[in-house]
DNA sequence: GTAGGGTTAG
């Protein structure tokens, strides 16, 4: 333990949050009534349910009576859900700063509290010096909380760095640092990481623990292995909701929509109602298996349910439609719904404008976006793909002027692959990595070989003949395809990969193909993360 | 005290 404990109150200090708070709260003058800590929190639960458990003054004065009342380390941990919640940095500044005055802010409960409070503050600098000050051998709490930190941030690589750390300390993981770990290797794709945490929760004996499994499904699920999800799914003594909902997830990420329902209505039939989650996982299903009327069915179904619908289940309906080539009545439906649209609903419309070579409504729906969101790179590359395809060049032209006018950042696509437990991940239009070119050049040779087209996610369903196979390949093709080939090998040159290896036989071959290349387990899959690429060396490297 | 699920994207 520190002698000064004060040397931790964090510096630079984060610009507080320029909320303006009500100038009213009404809980605040029954605060100084709570005489025992029990009736503190009740009144801070309170508090929060009414959406002011941030107002400063309240939470300054919970803090202060928390000192009075010799603030336990659990009394800190409401001050940070409230600081949290309202983003609101200085507060948790004072929170901290009351634990240094009882001397509580170095104790083994507390730090870990105050990690998550400045990471959920966006202050990662003070997350880092919270946990720098954590002594060496009692602290897997507190790498937990900077390992779920990194995942909720979407660093993946720096949680597995932090649980090798933990790991060569000789730090026995809990159940919260493998769930953790494990949407990490969900974020990643890393299979093979996973497996092993898995082979360890069995060994360890957590293998009945609800959460454990459902973080294991997830992660089966998103690094391409549905059978090894199904597995763990069916072997589980209990399932809650979350458990149900990553497995409807999971097939519906396969292209499994009829599985995704059956299973949907099999979790509604054993009483377990589902949450406004579980319903996103079945419209999207619906959207991704080409169900489209089942998925505007089961959207009509939500408020019977008691659920009602957000802008993500909006975003899943106009996928539905569009992706089927409704495109006008996707338009439609976005237009008058009975909230303001956001750009992402407009994107996923301008994107099956290009997979449908719709580029008159694509110029109108290009423009709405702009209404709303002219910084986004992605879309004036499809719109200028839509032009590009339908040989609107004028307006291609027009478009790539504009993106650089507007000075767009291009965030490059992202692809990764497992291989032999490193992750590797290539990066549109960056062909620099050692694995990437072997591998982008033996592919394409080897599919040239069995005279495979490159960037023929259209082909495949062309050859279906029957109509609802067809619409239903696209989908796969659509979705699954994953700009992998965006490393140009030569010019002109793009290859597709296929990302979930098993929803039909053309990704099949794909995958038994890339996988025999290589003579080892390779999962493909898409990540839009952005890292740096320097001096050659790509930054996954380092993460296993 | 720390933990599991969620729309679009070249």
């Amino acid at each position: 333990m520190s002698s000064s404990p004060l040397t931790a109150t964090p510096t630079p200090l984060l610009p507080a949050k320029s909320k303006s708070p009500p100038s009213h709260h009404p809980l605040l003058p029954h605060l100084p009534h709570c005489t025992s800590l029990r009736a503190l929190a009740q009144l801070h639960a309170a508090a929060v349910k009414s959406g002011l458990g941030a107002y400063p003054a309240f939470v300054t004065r919970l803090l202060t009576l928390c000192t009075e009342q010799g603030a336990a380390p659990a009394h800190l941990a409401y001050a940070r859900q409230a600081c949290a919640a309202a983003q609101a940095g200085e507060e948790g500044r004072q929170a901290h700063g009351v634990a240094v005055k009882t001397g509580a802010a170095d104790h083994e409960y507390v730090l870990p509290t105050l990690i998550n409070m400045y990471a959920e503050c966006g202050d990662t600098q003070s997350a880092r010096a919270m946990f720098s000050r954590v002594p060496d051998g009692d602290c897997v709490v507190s790498y937990n909380a900077m390992i779920t930190t990194a995942v909720r941030s979407s660093r993946p690589g720096e949680a597995l760095v932090l649980f090798r750390e933990m790991q060569a300390k000789g730090l026995k993981p809990t159940s919260v640092t493998l769930t953790s770990v494990l949407s990490a290797c969900a974020l990643l794709g890393a299979l093979e990481l996973g497996r092993w945490i898995h082979e360890y929760i069995r060994k360890a004996g957590l293998d009945s623990l609800v959460k454990v499994n459902t973080a294991l499904i997830d992660m089966y699920g998103k690094c391409g292995s549905l059978e090894d999800a199904i597995d763990v799914f069916q072997g589980m003594e209990s399932r809650d909701r979350q458990a149900w909902s990553v497995m409807i997830v999971a097939y519906a990420n396969h292209s499994y929509g009829r599985e995704a329902i059956s299973l949907f209505e099999e979790m509604k039939k054993q009483g377990i109602k589902p949450d406004a989650i579980t319903f996103l996982g079945v419209l999207y299903a619906c959207s991704h298996s080409g169900m489209v009327s089942e998925g505007l069915q089961y959207f009509d179904s939500m408020r019977e349910s008691g659920i009602n619908p957000g802008v993500k289940h909006y975003g899943c309906v106009t996928d539905l439609l569009a992706r089927s080539g409704q495109l006008e009545k996707a338009y439609k439906f976005i237009d008058e719904l009975p909230i303001k649209p956001t750009a992402i609903l407009w994107r996923t419309l301008l994107s099956a404008c290009g997979s449908h070579g719709a580029v008159d409504l694509g110029k109108r729906v290009f423009e709405r976006i702009l209404e709303l969101d002219d910084t986004h790179g992605g879309d004036y590359v499809i719109y200028s793909n839509l032009c590009a395809n339908t040989g609107e060049w004028e307006e291609m032209n027009r478009v790539r002027k504009l993106m650089n006018e507007k000075g767009v950042v291009k965030v490059p696509g992202c692809s990764s692959i497992e291989i032999d437990n490193r992750v590797h991940e290539f990066f549109a239009g960056d062909g620099r990595h050692p694995h990437a070119r072997r591998m982008v050049d033996q592919v394409i040779e080897q599919l040239k070989l069995v005279g495979y087209v490159p960037n023929t996610s259209q082909v495949f369903h062309v050859e279906m003949g029957e109509e609802e196979k067809a619409t239903s390949l696209r989908y796969h093709s659509e979705k699954l395809a994953i700009s992998f080939g965006l490393l140009n090998t030569s010019p002109g040159t793009t290859l597709r990969v296929v990302k979930n290896l098993r929803v039909c036989p053309d990704c099949h071959s794909m995958a038994k193909l890339v996988s025999m290349l290589f003579n080892r387990r390779i999962i493909l899959r898409d990540l839009n993360r952005f890292h740096h690429f320097e001096d050659g060396v790509c930054s996954c490297g380092d993460y296993w």
